[in-house]
DNA sequence: GGCTTGACCACGC
DNA sequence: CGCGTGGCCAAGC
C-alpha cells in the first residue's frame, strides 16, 4: 500500500515528518529534533535522515554547533545560499550555520 | 534476547 | 580548540 512516508506511527515516519516542517531559512539539530519525539536518539535521527533524507529537506538538520552532516557540506550550503540561512565563518574557513539565528525552536 | 553500529551531544583536559 | 570518554537510543544481525 501507498503509506510509505505517510502520518508518522514509527520513529522513522516522525522524524521524516517533523523535518519537513522546518521553514525554510531555519534549522534544527538533531538532537532538537529527537526531542520534539519525546526521545533523545539523536543518533537514530541521523540514521534515518542517511536512509531517508533524499525525500526531506535533510540540509535543515545539523549537528549542534552549525555543521552539516561529513561529505554533505558543500550540497547542504548551496540550499543554505538559496534560502538565505544565517552563516556564519568557523574556525577553518568553512561555513556554519547561525545557530544563534537560525534555529527554528519547536513549540 | 544481547552485541554492534551510528548524518549525535555534553563535558573534561 | 582538538581529542578522549561516557551517555543516549533506534535498528540490524
Amino acid at each position: 500500500m501507498a503509506r510509505d512516508l505517510m502520518a508518522g506511527d514509527d520513529f522513522t515516519s516522525q522524524v521524516l515528518e517533523v523535518v519537513a516542517s522546518i521553514p525554510s531559512g531555519r534549522v534544527m539539530t538533531y538532537g532538537d529534533v529527537a526531542a520534539v519525539l519525546g526521545s533523545r536518539a539523536s543518533r537514530a535521527v541521523g540514521s534515518v535522515l542517511r536512509l531517508y533524507g533524499s525525500d526531506v529537506p535533510w540540509w535543515r538538520v545539523i549537528r549542534s554547533g552549525g555543521l552539516p552532516p561529513v561529505g554533505k557540506a558543500d550540497r547542504a550550503l548551496e540550499h543554505y545560499r538559496a534560502e538565505s540561512t544565517p552563516l556564519r565563518l568557523g574556525p577553518d574557513g568553512s561555513f556554519l550555520v547561525d545557530m544563534r539565528l537560525a534555529r527554528h525552536a519547536p513549540d
